[in-house]
DNA sequence: ACCCTCTGTTGAGCAATGCTCAATAGCGTG
DNA sequence: CACGCTATTGAGCATTGCTCAACAGAGGGT
């Protein structure tokens, strides 16, 4: 089997087990005994545990980034939209995964220079800046709306189906409107004083 | 040594090793011969690792709660401005040891009936519905706004001391507005369609 | 056909760590 | 002084992260 393979393999074997148990406590045995190969052989292709779970997280992160990027040719606010749609979704249809992944992530943020975690942060961000032709100014507060989403997602994904499909349009329109006004500093420092 | 204050020595050790490394990466060991005992009498106050770390972690949620809340006699918006504003020298003073904390909430967040990790925010969330005579339906809003607040706290503190101390009025009024903005849902959803 | 190298793979083994348990030490009480 | 209670110990076990020297077998050059 090609070296390429072989991580890919056991990145897969990681991102699948991942739902179940965080990452750090998954042993190298059972990662090995997965993929019917040798403790040692897994060591050979991250010298190190936390090279193999910054891999696994990372592999995750890049297929939420996937699953939230909007369609080519949507652009402005629909493409925010969109991405929140897709973000609720992503985090409904697979809530425990999803914590799962926050929290693998947040394990790695220690000495992480290429932090995994940032990769849909960023991502979102960014869209968002660029489809709302924001100023740089307004970077901070766009990540901050990130962080917004992400915990009105998952506080509504962990309600009973009935209320969660009831109240999902609202909620879209709420976070799409909250990214415009908590980016448009000048509206809300007057708005309140 | 009486048990209770065993019980406080051990994790008193915890919160100060905390910052170095995160809970979870913390060998028995190390607490033990930093207090001078021996490992045994660890197991025997905390029956599990798990245990101490949450007993660490749940006193590091009760530290921030205390250091974070308004005085007494502080109410309505004042209250809430003085939240942040405690909230932003909290973060801003001990970064590492807060960002430390929110690692070691997140290793715990599996199977945790009494969630220390909710501790801070269901208290700020609490304390801004209360204060802002909320509604009930904007309660999922100020728990997402505390996200937000925490968000930019982390980032606002990562830099550098001039631009710090330059930007922090507006943030505190921003933060303080967009609590307003967020949780009413009927402005919100009007102001930007 | 033989050997040789290169690389994916193995498995034994070490040190650290979480955890258990029977035994001890020290103190207050009758 | 003796007794019991409890905080405390230290040896020991199983697991786990990690190292390392050795193996296998496919391909190529002679």
């Amino acid at each position: 089997m090609t070296p390429q393979e072989r991580r890919r393999q056991l990145v897969g074997i990681g991102l699948r087990m991942f739902v179940e148990r965080p990452v750090g406590d998954l042993s190298v045995d059972e990662v090995a005994a997965a993929a019917g190969v040798s403790r040692g052989l897994l060591f050979h292709y991250f010298p190190t545990k936390t090279d193999y779970h910054r891999a696994v997280v990372a592999a995750a992160g890049r297929r939420v980034r996937r699953n939230v990027a909007p369609d080519d040719g949507v652009v402005g606010e629909a493409a925010v939209r969109q991405v929140v749609e897709r973000f609720l979704d992503q985090v409904e249809r697979r809530r425990e995964w999803y914590v799962a992944l926050v929290r693998g992530r947040t394990e790695l943020s220690r000495a992480a220079p290429d932090d995994p975690m940032e990769t849909v942060t960023e991502f979102v961000a960014d869209l968002a800046c660029r489809e709302l032709a924001l100023p740089a100014s307004a970077r901070p507060a766009a990540r901050g709306w990130v962080a917004y989403l992400e915990d009105r997602a998952l506080q509504w994904s962990a309600l009973p189906e009935r209320e969660r499909s009831a109240g999902r349009d609202d909620l879209v329109a709420h976070c799409v409107s909250a990214l415009a006004v908590l980016t448009a500093t000048d509206e809300i420092r007057g708005g309140v004083s």
